[in-house]
RNA sequence: GGCCAGGUAGCUCAGUUGGUACGAGCGACCGCCUGAAAAGCGGUAGGUCGGCGGUUCGAUCCCGCCCCUGGCCA
């Protein structure tokens, strides 16, 4: 068997159940989660965390760990994961990775280092984007580091400040390609897709409605959910908070959030896949076939 | 039945005082992504300008008729 498995894919694909239903029939495996959503504490309804019912005894790790001020990093979660696996190997049993959330997931399989971050810098930088814009900073990147300016486009506000950042704290150039995929595990990743979820997004946005997001949202609101850097962003949450004051109540056109959020989700299937598409090491399998999990049970070492 | 507004990209709408439609947002498709990644960013494809006829060198824009939609009046 190999040192760790993990289940990748769009959301809404089914990757949390089948996960847990393949930890069952292998045995002695836990779940660790890679969706960067689902480490946030209170988010349960909007993210469709597994509720713990529903986890049948299979442990899981890294859901709930960060508080919804936190502001989100992949350097982080990679620190997280990587001990995660760590001890649940230690432990004799086999990590089993799941989440969609393409970047985290390469943070914590590949051979990935983040450099630092500086807040300060970084604020700094951003007040300058703002009062500068965009152009101006991918001009100053040029001439510090050509060959980042080259690869990040001059409208890329985001990815400008985060390279001068790096350039700023490390006074080295910035590596904005991504590396090959190479893994620092032995390691099979199982990717789920199927040709249904556009369908499938909208009936879960339904049912995360009905299933009571306002509510849940309306909970997080002292928490400081509308400010948060990236929790306050998360789809759903964000086009619900447009509508919603800071009492609860609803102020806008709630139908329209609810729309605005199926069709932010589905274009968010669409990046997962063209993420996803380039990983050649991914084996992928329908969701949407009866017998997933004896198709992939057969395909595992 | 009469009056008014309107019929332009898949959708919602700009626009052309008659001379190749600058179209925009959303959607679709494709792609990028190293500490906010459920975020951020880029590219491409879509239009007989409701139909028919007329005026004109030329009509999406003018005229007539017709069809459709919404509203008002009766």
């Amino acid at each position: 068997m190999v040192d760790v498995l993990a289940v990748v894919g769009p959301t809404a694909t089914g990757k949390s159940d089948l996960a847990v239903a393949l930890a069952q029939r292998l045995g002695a495996a836990e779940i660790v989660n890679a969706d960067s959503m689902q480490l946030y504490a209170g988010m349960d309804v909007g993210t469709a965390k597994l509720p713990p019912a529903d986890r049948h005894g299979v442990p899981h790790h890294l859901l709930d760990v960060w508080p919804i001020g936190k502001s989100a990093a992949v350097a982080e979660y990679q620190q997280l994961a990587r001990s995660a696996i760590a001890e649940i190997r230690g432990r004799g049993r086999l990590p089993v990775l799941v989440g969609g959330s393409g970047l985290y997931l390469r943070g914590a399989l590949d051979k990935l280092e983040f450099p630092g971050e500086s807040p300060p810098i970084r604020a700094r930088l951003y007040a300058e984007l703002e009062d500068i814009g965009a152009a101006a900073l991918h001009a100053r990147l040029a001439t510090l580091d050509p060959a980042a300016a080259a690869s990040i486009l001059p409208t890329n506000g985001r990815r400008i400040v985060r390279a001068l950042e790096v350039i700023e704290i490390t006074g080295r150039p910035f590596v904005a390609t991504m590396p090959g995929f190479e893994s620092i595990y032995d390691c099979v990743q199982l990717g789920l897709d199927r040709d249904d979820l556009d369908d499938r997004v909208e009936q879960r946005v339904h049912r995360m409605i009905a299933g009571g997001l306002l509510d849940e949202i309306r909970g997080l609101l002292p928490a400081g959910l509308r400010a948060s850097p990236t929790a306050g962003k998360a789809l759903g949450y964000a086009q619900l908070l447009a509508v919603l004051d800071d009492e609860g109540a609803v102020t806008g056109d709630l139908g329209e959030a609810v729309e605005a959020t199926v069709r932010a989700t589905r274009r968010f299937v669409r990046r997962q896949r063209s993420w996803f598409r380039r990983d050649p090491r991914i084996r992928w399998f329908d969701g949407a076939a009866p017998d997933v999990l004896d198709r992939i049970t057969a395909a595992l070492p």
